[in-house]
DNA sequence: TTTGTTATTTGAACAATGCTTAGATAGCGT
DNA sequence: ACGCTATCTAAGCATTGTTCAAATAACAAA
């Protein structure tokens, strides 16, 4: 096993760039995952008006039609890309949940590390709704694992007090909570809330502050 | 002037798809405004992904190159569609506010109307929104117009019984509206909302529900 | 009417993109 | 050692955004 030749070996192992020595089954070895995490890299490095599939490619050392041996089109790459955004706002979510002990700030706390994982990730964010927004279908995992995003939501307005029998009720109120949290996402980073931010000394709570006058829906007494 | 020949006069009166005789100054007349219409007959046709400028220029019947004289790249072109789209949105919410009647429901109703416009020109609606996004800055029509969208919330906030001298509070309640529309109106075409439609009896019914529920993010008491 | 200047439009070209196809190569079971 | 299949490459196609030189139309002045 000494002067073992290149004959023996599966080429990858051989690769100055392979790095690790995980298992590598074929020629470039899990070229799948390969391409999504060039995409990520891509992805926050260039924004994603430069995420071309050629480029991903690229990035990942191989032809631009390498790719197409694991994803039908570039549309499923941003899919799988997509759907580790969507893991990592759960888990951020989650996290959220667990560390908001007052209970009375409990979604606002949930809606403010909403938003700031939009900010932190606004690429990826923005990958994670347009692949949704073209097929009109939020992904699986939103609305069917038991620790998604959605889930927490729901959970800690039962938690505040909302009828879980009440159904319908409660998922408008989830649906209200959701669409205020990305509401609010997409519109944060324009320059025109730049003052307010720093008026309330910080985007955080511009952030709550926004959430707190979410209440201009309810009703109020007639003049 | 009878045998007048053509030799006399702008070609572009001679052209059998001119139609109204308007002013016509130039080779085609006015093709800023055929090229914008030609992308707003396009946006609706085929969708904001078939909207190449090549496309616009087909459309409008002239080559390829010709636009560059009227708009510096794609995104001016863009910037113009999505200007009348704003203009558009300005006025259905003006419309709104003067209809809404019960003062206790006119922010609601103005937020179905804000939803209902992105519903009914959702390939308009996503122009206007990526050109911002893109430049991070809102269209000066938003914030600067006496009749714009932004003003008909605020101006419905004091109605309602906000404060007008507290600034910050004020400003805060009107993103929170805004963000809250928008959000719904990039949710509301999800497919997992349908359920919730015929539940409620229909799309409006859904939308002012989901209105209803934003104040989620009100304190509660501590348990 | 002629002339010259400028605004507008075209045609051809370039690089880049998504995607397809045919062919080469590597891995693996027999 | 053989063959099958998965994987990858090379080359090509149609389309896109954009630029540039050349053609044409409008218009103002002579």
């Amino acid at each position: 096993m000494i002067f073992t030749s290149s004959r023996f070996l599966p080429k990858v192992f051989l690769m100055k760039d392979s790095g690790a020595a995980e298992s590598r089954p074929y020629h470039h070895g899990d070229l799948s995952r390969a391409l999504v995490d060039a995409a990520r890299r891509l992805l926050e490095a260039e924004g994603p008006s430069a995420l071309s599939l050629r480029a991903v490619a690229r990035e990942a050392g191989v032809s631009p039609a390498a790719p197409y041996h694991h994803f039908k089109d570039k549309g499923e790459l941003l899919d799988a890309v997509a759907h580790q955004g969507w893991d990592m706002l759960n888990a951020a979510m989650t996290q959220a949940r667990t560390q908001a002990n007052l209970l009375h700030e409990k979604m606002t706390a949930l809606g403010v590390a909403y938003v700031c994982f939009a900010r932190d990730h606004p690429s990826l964010y923005r990958v994670m709704y347009d692949g949704s927004r073209d097929k009109a279908d939020l992904p699986s995992q939103i609305q069917l694992a038991d620790d998604s995003a959605y889930c927490q939501v729901r959970d800690t307005l039962i938690e505040a007090g909302a009828d879980p029998t009440d159904e319908v009720a409660l998922e408008l109120a989830t649906t209200a909570a959701w669409s205020a949290a990305h509401g609010l996402a997409e519109m944060a980073s324009f320059k025109q809330f730049d003052h307010l931010k720093t008026a309330l000394g910080g985007e955080e709570a511009f952030f709550r502050g926004v959430f707190e006058h979410m209440k201009v829906f309810a009703r109020v007494e007639q003049a």
